[in-house]
DNA sequence: CTTTCTGCAAACGATTTGCAGCAGC
DNA sequence: GCTGCTGCAAATCGTTTGCAGAAAG
């Protein structure tokens, strides 16, 4: 799901534009989050990034959030999850496996985001809010878990 | 938004059906939860309860949970936030501030549950899932933090 | 060189839990 | 009276942070 051009040149200018510089732990950890295709948890990165100590993992990501390439997702479990931003992986849900705690991303479809769009507009008008973005999981059950 | 008739004897039945007890204190969590009419966080619980010790409240919740009458709804702030099941309150979505991080109930449209479900199957048949319900939050700010 | 990063280990803070006394049935 | 519930305080565990040395530009 690399719907991004040109992701580490993007990466890049965002970090720098905050006076941050993209170093090769940053890669790593972009790389890892560009590759899963998925919400992981901290011990999924570390896993997949072999000698990175868990505090620089959490300060990586961190780094990354304040520069908008990375963003933290809702997690079920213990861990939270975190996935690259919208604007480098593309707009898309998540199916939530309620057994296991998986997230998988799913591609949204131009009828759900109408309806969702409308909703948003809706609700904002009724209780006073200014919407700027939704959230939508779907939560079932994993191929594994069935 | 009490949407159940008889909501106490519905939580006494889910608790009896797990040998628990419906005493005092898990009345009063379940009243202040029903009151709330959105998702609160244990200090509010705690607040709006008094004498109530927070390992209690804790505890509380997590037999709410697991007889079906509560659950934790995802939060962003450092406090997780609790709500009534929906069988209980009612099918609903939320309105999630992302400045001060309070959460409001937000009743689902017609239409949009329509859209919603349509999603759901297109999903579950894409990715071998199966699909048991949804969440969806609107994200933006509420009126205080405007 | 200078400034920012990283690793380590200690600190934090939300949530959980062991144990002894209290309440529900 | 039993059995389960509650309070207290201590333990857990994911996450954050201070500090000194390493790397980036």
């Amino acid at each position: 799901m690399t719907v991004h051009p040109d992701m580490h040149g993007e990466v890049a200018g965002r970090l720098a534009a905050l006076e941050q510089r993209y170093t090769t732990t940053r890669r790593a950890v972009v790389e890892t989050l560009s590759r899963a295709g998925r919400p992981v948890t901290i011990p999924e990165i570390l896993s997949s990034t072999p000698l990175l100590p868990q505090s620089s993992a959490y300060r990586t990501l961190a780094v990354l959030i304040e520069a908008g390439v990375a963003r933290r997702v809702t997690g079920d479990g213990d861990h939270g999850r975190f996935e690259l931003a919208e604007e480098l992986s593309g707009h898309h849900h998540h199916l939530v496996c309620e057994v296991c705690g998986t997230v998988d991303d799913v591609p949204p479809s131009t009828r759900l985001e109408r309806a969702l769009d409308e909703a948003a507009r809706a609700a904002a008008e009724d209780q006073g809010y200014t919407v700027t973005g939704h959230r939508f999981d779907l939560v079932g059950r994993c191929p594994t878990c069935r």
